[in-house]
DNA sequence: CGCTTCGTTGACGTCTATCAATTCATGTGG
DNA sequence: CCACATGAATTGATAGACGTCAACGAAGCG
């Protein structure tokens, strides 16, 4: 195994021990799956729509991004995944995608095999729970910003997309909530913020003007973070980064499990 | 158990069953499940944000929705929850909800609490992976919703709510795609196409002038499917409907789970 | 029968999309 | 080191979609 294959086993392993409390054996149950490292230029499709996988996607370097697309063409990022994400940890119980998932920049995935998944969540239920769990925040984050595209307009958009990548790049250790690295295009920040690239432009504008964020060749910089916070309307319970840890599997089953299904 | 329960019950099992595989046990574990009934008259609130919950709620009857709230008290619907929805799966790994729960309509709701659902998820692996998997589903459609209000108009946005709604509404038998009871107001559809109820109305009676949708008194009648699904680039994919079933759980473990934690 | 909520209408203003150039940044081959 | 190609960022002008405000009508309910 390769030192990156293990950073990015280890980031994925903190971000489940971040809400869940998981033993040694079930932590190095989590670090000894099996991958295979896969690279993708810029733009380049991971997953599409209807097709049927038989691994998760673990990122491990760059940014990679869940699409909607529409008839005509246009397309609306869901997600943004950082290294540490697993980014379609649902396709475990649901192998048919639903999405397509496409590198924003040059991006490493390991990927891992569905069955070496279902069966370390099958040989420690805890390891199942937290599972299910991070899928849970995956919801959260996306219900999130059914209210942003809902209820902002593009200054709010804007300056609450960059407030979530900001605290889970801070949370990640891969920066500061202040500044960090986000190597995508003001289309590709526009194509997550539902609106056009030169909207996103004159926004971006407008931001600077306010000294509020500064955004320049893939670095962000957020100047004025409490007056982001309150611009963008940014509560970051949704992320749940601060839930008090606990074991989600706390009730001991009455009868003997078997585990053959 | 009365009726009404086990018909709640039923609904649920079906849903399950839908898209997982269960075995005659793993059957009569969901439907022995306890449930505590309880009754909420529309716009009152079943779960409110940064609330700690214990129980799980079941729609039995009426129209939940799982709700954004701006600091400024506008709101947005990020779900419909119809009868025979488990509205807040997710809590049963996230007991303190990031999101507030709402009865559009008079609902009645039964609570099962955590305790139990982790029970049988512990006792039967493949109801764990059941429940992820109807997880799945509501994140899945969560992600639609965000290409809906990122990158559709008015018409658009609202007949797609509606075409959802008509699919899972016949898949559960409580009408026909073409014909069914939605007790909402247009104000509260408008929370959920990310307008206002003005705009809501106009679109409404511009579908209705184009002989494609009438929307009165809580009864939707879609008109002209077809054209429907076209105007709003409608791929029901993504509700997940017609899967094929398979065990979540396919792989046996290597060595037997205690079940112990 | 009065009250309250819901649906409907009109006038007006604002935000954002659209289209079309132009500048800037980056990288490549000669 | 320069000429050139390519994509990203920026700018201006214009149009359309949607929000806002205020009023009025309709319908359910005690």
């Amino acid at each position: 195994m390769t030192t990156a294959t293990s950073a990015a086993l280890k980031l994925f392993l903190s971000r489940l021990l971040s809400r869940s409390l998981l033993s040694d054996d079930e932590q190095k149950a989590v670090l000894r799956l099996r991958t295979r490292r896969a690279d993708y230029s810029a733009n380049r499709d991971i997953v599409s729509p209807a097709q049927t996988v038989d691994h998760a996607c673990l990122v491990a370097g760059g940014v990679v991004a869940r699409f909607d697309q529409m008839h005509d063409g246009r397309r609306q990022i869901t997600s943004f995944f950082l290294s540490g994400d697993m980014c379609d940890l649902h396709s475990v119980v649901a192998p048919k995608a639903t999405w397509s998932m496409t590198a924003l920049s040059h991006a490493t995935v390991l990927q891992i095999p569905h069955d070496d998944l279902r069966r370390v969540a099958l040989e420690y239920p805890a390891l199942a729970f937290a599972f299910w769990r991070d899928c849970t925040v995956d919801s959260s984050i996306l219900a999130k910003w059914v209210g942003n595209l809902g209820r902002k307009n593009s200054l709010g958009r804007i300056s609450h997309v960059l407030c979530e990548v900001a605290l889970r790049m801070e949370n990640a250790d891969l920066g500061s909530r202040c500044l960090f690295q986000l190597p995508i295009s003001q289309e590709q920040l526009a194509d997550a913020g539902g609106m056009t690239a030169v909207h996103v432009n004159r926004t971006l504008q407008e931001l600077r003007r306010r000294n509020l964020i500064r955004f320049k060749s893939g670095v962000v910089e957020i100047v004025d973070w409490d007056a982001i916070v309150e611009l963008s309307d940014f509560d970051p319970a949704y992320l749940m980064l601060n839930e008090p840890l606990t074991r989600a599997a706390v009730v001991r089953p009455t009868v003997s499990v078997s585990g053959q299904l």
